[in-house]
RNA sequence: GCGCCCGUAGCUCAGCUGGAUAGAGCAUCUGGCUUCGAACCAGAGGGUCGGGGGUUCGAGUCCUCCCGGGCGUGCCA
């Protein structure tokens, strides 16, 4: 069990006795947390329930925490529990628990602070899905990021979780893109092209047109027939999905499954859907387009579903279909979808639908990124595939490297407003912090080879000899990894994750800078053997954690 | 106009269901390698947390108004 977990059941247990002597229901007393307090003096975790609760029971906060105290179980977990002013309770934990959980590092490894058996609980989360029309640009990489982040922090703490791309291939700008195409491939072949003001310019496009060229030398592609459009389409499409899947795999990214929003269409679930909805009488017809009653539901407005033009669905309509099968059809007990911030006004007409088509949308859990847009000397700019302005994923991370890059949009709270200044990212990338947490890695894996040569079993070290300051930050910062990846594991906030690890290594580094490791000369060789504990520990956690973020843990760089 | 989000050090950002002295990196300045890795460490300067009001024992965090910015408000996706 998480320490804050325990000492939470402790103290609810201690508020429980006491209210029965003041005659008021446990209900009535409010939720509490059980923290990490910033200043060292306080302790190692805190509650200010005291405080909390002094108005209902018309107290003093003070006596309330003494009174607490008084009912707290003497334990071996906790080696004292004392009262602040002006109504804090700080709690100590004591040094055995802490040896307790350095073994249980050394000795569960990559296993440690994960569950100790795989969850019922089938989680999708599904990101990037990016519409195959070009190259990922540095605009996709923030979702990228912290999808996959997600995704391998939920693996291991034992989801059953499937990685997801939903690959937009049925709507319009599918049809723009095939003739963006063509007409390179007619430049390329040499015939007249016309680039028009809707089509696609980046030299993403010119890539696509070079592979399919050769193919389409003795065509005569002026008058373009629909099947050769459409086979033309189609080709470009799977150029461009390979492409992607070549652009994810720089950053480490790998989906389990591609789902066309084409199937949706052919296998007929996208109307069977539609019938649906309809039966549950929440569509009608309108200007010769079919309407989905959204605003009785609670929307600002109704949304079209079959537009009138061409008689396709809408991209929102598809998407109902799609989540639909997510849940109906592939039984997701949670699915966890990334999405950019222009999408936000799409969030609350699916949970809507969801909820009339017997979904508990609370299933569903939407995450927003803020977009990220372009600063430059010129003013702010928003990246642009159609005009072909992006800045390419597979050229930054030639550049910069897959972990400074990952690092860089890990690292910040997904709400947060992005303006890159192209020029500082790269710069501020040659001394990312992603190096400071892997020199550290870097710097524990050199030391524990050096240990080699002495052959020395610190199996059973005794972590009671680690009493420095600097030994004991380690020790305990090393310790709240469980409680880390617990927390992360429920807000989903993956930032949190970096900053941890930056904190990490911090305390590494001061740690190694005052306290000699490796005693040569063997005259002090439990402490020797001590400190070779906590690096190893170190460097389990460290390289557990740089993992979970899809990053390197160099032996040497 | 309305809805959602954001505004914290010169720059890029943290600040964990409100908590005890607002932090880190970069940049600037000072010091530290004959011993396990100096991609490191020690120290200094730098803040009216956009502004006003409010709630609270306690507000960067919650409410409200204002200022500034992003996104949405399509028969685009």
């Amino acid at each position: 069990m998480l320490i804050s977990e325990f000492l939470h059941n402790l103290t609810t247990q201690a508020l429980e006795d006491l209210l029965k002597g003041e005659e008021i229901d446990i209900y009535e007393a409010p939720d509490f947390i059980i923290e990490r307090p910033k200043n060292p003096n306080f302790g190692d975790f805190a509650t200010s329930l005291p405080l909390q609760i002094s108005k209902l029971l018309s107290k003093n906060p003070l006596d309330i925490a003494k009174n607490l105290v008084e009912l707290l179980p003497d334990c071996e977990e906790i080696e004292k529990f004392s009262v602040e002013k002006p109504g804090f309770i700080n709690f100590s934990i004591s040094k055995n628990w802490i040896k307790h959980e350095i073994k249980a590092i050394i000795s569960q490894e990559k296993n440690y602070g994960r569950p100790p058996n795989p969850r019922d609980s089938k989680v999708q989360v599904e990101f990037v899905s990016v519409n195959p029309t070009g190259r990922l640009h540095l605009g996709h990489i923030r979702g990228a990021v912290i999808g996959s982040t997600i995704a391998n922090l939920l693996e291991n703490q034992r989801f059953q979780v499937e990685k997801e791309y939903y690959v937009n291939d049925a709507g319009n700008q599918m049809e723009i893109f095939g003739r963006s195409v063509i007409e390179r491939i007619k430049e390329i072949n040499g015939t007249d092209f016309n680039i028009l003001e809707d089509h696609y310019r980046g030299d993403d496009i010119v890539e696509i047109a070079r592979e399919l060229a050769p193919k389409y030398k003795n065509h005569d592609l002026k008058n373009t027939k629909e099947t050769i459009f459409d086979e033309i389409k189609n080709n470009s499409k799977d150029v461009c999905i390979k492409n992607i899947k070549e652009d994810l795999k720089l950053i480490k990214i790998e989906h389990d499954t591609w789902f066309y929003e084409s199937s949706l269409i052919a296998s007929n679930y996208f109307s069977n859907t539609l019938d649906n909805l309809g039966n549950l009488d929440l569509t009608y017809e309108k200007d010769g387009a079919i309407w989905v009653k959204t605003e009785e539901l609670g929307d600002e407005r109704d949304n079209v579903l079959i537009k009138s033009n061409d008689n396709k669905p809408t991209y929102f309509a598809t998407d109902i279909a799609y989540h639909r099968d997510k849940f109906e059809v592939r039984n997701f007990d949670k699915v966890i979808d990334l999405w950019g911030a222009d999408h936000h006004g799409h969030i609350k007409r699916m949970e809507l639908i969801l909820e009339k088509l017997g979904i508990d949308s609370k299933k569903l859990k939407v995450l927003l990124n803020q977009i990220v847009s372009l600063k430059s000397s010129s003013g702010i700019s928003k990246f642009s595939k159609r005009a072909g302005t992006s800045i390419f994923l597979k050229d930054l991370v030639e550049e910069i490297g897959s972990d400074a890059c990952r690092f860089s949009f890990i690292s910040r709270s997904p709400e947060s407003q992005m303006e890159i200044d192209i020029d500082i990212f790269k710069k501020q990338s040659s001394e990312n912090p992603v190096f400071y947490v892997q020199y550290a890695h870097a710097r524990v894996s050199s030391i524990l080879r050096s240990s080699e040569h002495f052959d020395i079993d610190y199996s059973d070290a005794d972590t009671n000899l680690l009493v420095s300051a600097d030994e004991v930050n380690l020790l305990k910062k090393l310790i709240e990894y469980p409680e880390l990846l617990n927390r992360v594991t429920k807000t989903l906030n993956v930032h949190e994750l970096s900053s941890y690890a930056l904190e990490l290594a911090q305390v590494i580094h001061k740690f190694y800078e005052k306290n000699r490791v490796i005693d040569e000369d063997l005259t002090n060789i439990e402490q020797t053997k001590s400190r070779l504990l906590i690096i190893k520990a170190s460097k389990i956690i460290l390289s557990n954690l740089l993992n979970i973020m899809g990053m390197d843990s160099p032996e040497n760089m």
